[in-house]
RNA sequence: GGCGGCGUAGCCAAGUGGCCAAGGCGGAGGUCUGCAAAACCUCUAUUCGGCGGUUCGAAUCCGCCCGCCGCCUCCA
């Protein structure tokens, strides 16, 4: 772990200034994530979000901090009754398809596992949104109406602190809301919905209904991490109305502070385009890994630009983190085949080398999680890593093995070397690794390779050639080193 | 209409007053190699959308203009 002398700084929607990260308690993170709505599988504008949160979650653990993150899933809103009830099935059945696609490509991106996936409809939750209501009941902060219950916003005086002073402004402007109920006020908003008879529906001391969509996050997050909880996370657009909201009923109700820190991260476009159902580019991770790319070629798109920044998602884009990808990966193959302790640390030039250029990717963490420039220091140590592994060569030191072990360490944080099997690099023919060679390579290929081998033994390198050649078309990338042959799939 | 963001090499993308404007992809040349591939080395923006201004000094601050985008309404 390093020391703090250099705070971790980040981004406070609350302040908009980049300010100090200070959790409440010394070594644990409290961080809560807006899900996903489980009507559809996520798409990869979900994901990028999903990615920056994951980045700063890995660094808070790289940082040393235990982190308890409650990242949940909206599974009763407007869509998803609709979908539920066009596809004639019960609600949970319906959404439970999409919670677990999400994990799927969840895992895939390497997106860590929250400690806790609260969904809405868990009776434990329905109990913890009603007594909120309830409390708001009591305070005369609520009100009833025509059976459902809504939060006066003019009882708030804070509304309007994350989202920009002028929330009165922005609401007066606005398009008023077409909810056919009877609020006091056109901003009010909804805590829990009447029942109505093709809707799934809880009982509550203040009547039969549905929480709205803002109450859930306020009582998951009260209810898993408490009051005052370190981070809140989601999307640029959540910003106004739902945590405007759920900062509102949340202190309201508690009468204390919701959360320190809330961390918004910016969209991307899809081939320089907004992303949108009639444009067709609402890619899933699904689709993308249907046609060829990997899913660490992704989390290093997503994760490599500044997460407050438009990120333009391209194919082309997919393609060369691909590539930078593969090198990274062959590198750290490459340093294992070649040996040498990882542990190194004896004070050497080297050492210091290695140690300043860690010290540097944390710093550019530190900054607002300055991804760019984190990943410059991992490509710093590729370089410096191949330079040593070069001068080893039939030598054969250990320079390059700190290196790799840097690297390794860098992406516990960014996550994306070595994701999945990216590596298949092994080494054939040569002196060592015969013994861990085959996982992945058919008998009939490693056979081709070793027939290859003695052709050239032979100088027949026609047939050396041909055989390269047939490999090639299989998806066999063949390297000839000093120590043998080595082949790996590009 | 209100609020906000962005525009840096062929592409992606850091940099917010002062060392030669990070890094990646791509491209050119070289080393190595039987040839390749990989790796390594060198080169690849006298210039930061445009025009003015402030300053000893600006991609960085100010003004205007052009272009792109977001939020204000379900949305990561």
């Amino acid at each position: 772990m390093s020391t703090g002398s250099r705070p971790f700084r980040l981004r406070n929607t609350l302040t908009g200034r980049v300010e100090p990260f200070s959790p409440a308690r010394p070594r644990e993170v409290r961080m809560y994530t807006c899900g996903l709505t489980v009507y559809a599988r996520g798409h990869i504008g979900n994901f990028r979000t999903f990615v920056a949160q994951d980045v700063l979650r890995r660094f808070l653990r790289f940082k040393g901090y235990r982190v308890v993150q409650a990242m949940n899933f909206t599974d009763v809103d407007d869509k998803t009754i609709r979908g539920a009830n066009e596809a004639g099935l019960p609600l949970r059945q319906y959404t439970d398809r999409f919670i677990g696609q999400f994990f799927d490509d969840a895992d895939a991106l390497g997106i860590e596992r929250a400690e806790h996936n609260p969904r809405a409809t868990d009776p434990r939750y329905i109990k913890a949104m009603a007594a909120l209501v309830e409390r708001l009941l009591e305070k005369g902060i609520a009100y009833r109406a025509d059976g459902s219950v809504y939060f006066r916003v003019a009882a708030f005086p804070a509304y309007g602190r994350l989202s920009g002073a002028g929330a009165s402004d922005r609401i007066a402007g606005a398009r008023v809301d077409s909810d056919e109920y009877d609020k006091e006020h056109a901003h009010d908003f909804a805590l829990w919905k009447a029942a109505k008879p093709d809707e799934p529906s809880w009982p509550a001391s203040f009547g039969r209904g549905r929480p709205g969509w803002h109450l859930e996050c306020s009582a998951m997050g009260l209810e898993l991490l408490g009051s005052d909880f370190d981070l809140h996370c989601g999307g640029v657009d959540l910003v106004f109305p739902h945590h405007e909201n759920e900062i509102a009923q949340s202190e309201a109700a508690t009468g204390k502070p919701f959360v320190r820190h809330w961390f918004h991260c910016e969209h991307l476009l899809v081939e320089g385009r907004k992303m949108s159902k009639s444009l067709g580019n609402q890619f899933t991770v699904r689709d993308l890994l249907d046609e060829g790319f990997s899913a660490a070629a992704m989390r290093h798109l997503l994760a490599g630009v500044h997460y407050r920044q438009q990120l333009n998602f391209t194919r082309a884009g997919l393609r060369q983190a691909q590539v930078a990808i593969g090198r990274v990966n062959a590198f750290l193959a490459r340093s294992d085949r070649a040996g040498g302790g990882a542990e190194a640390g004896d004070g050497t030039a080297e050492d210091a080398e290695v140690a300043g250029a860690l010290d540097r990717f944390e710093a550019a963490l530190d900054d607002d999680l300055n991804t760019s420039r984190a990943l410059a220091e991992v490509f710093f140590a590729l370089k410096q890593g191949n330079r040593a592994l070069h001068q080893q060569g039939a030598a054969g030191g250990t320079g390059a093995a700190p290196w790799a072990a840097a690297i390794r360490r860098m992406n516990e944080v960014i996550g994306s070397f070595e994701l999945g099997k990216e590596t298949s690099d092994r080494a054939v023919g040569g002196e060592r690794d015969e013994q861990e060679a085959p996982s992945g390579l058919a008998p009939e290929l490693l056979s081709r390779i070793e027939e290859r081998a003695e052709a050239r033994r032979r100088r027949d390198f026609a047939r050396a050639d041909a055989i390269r050649d047939e490999l090639a078309q299989e998806g066999i990338l063949l390297e000839d080193g000093p120590r043998g042959t080595t082949w790996r799939r590009p």
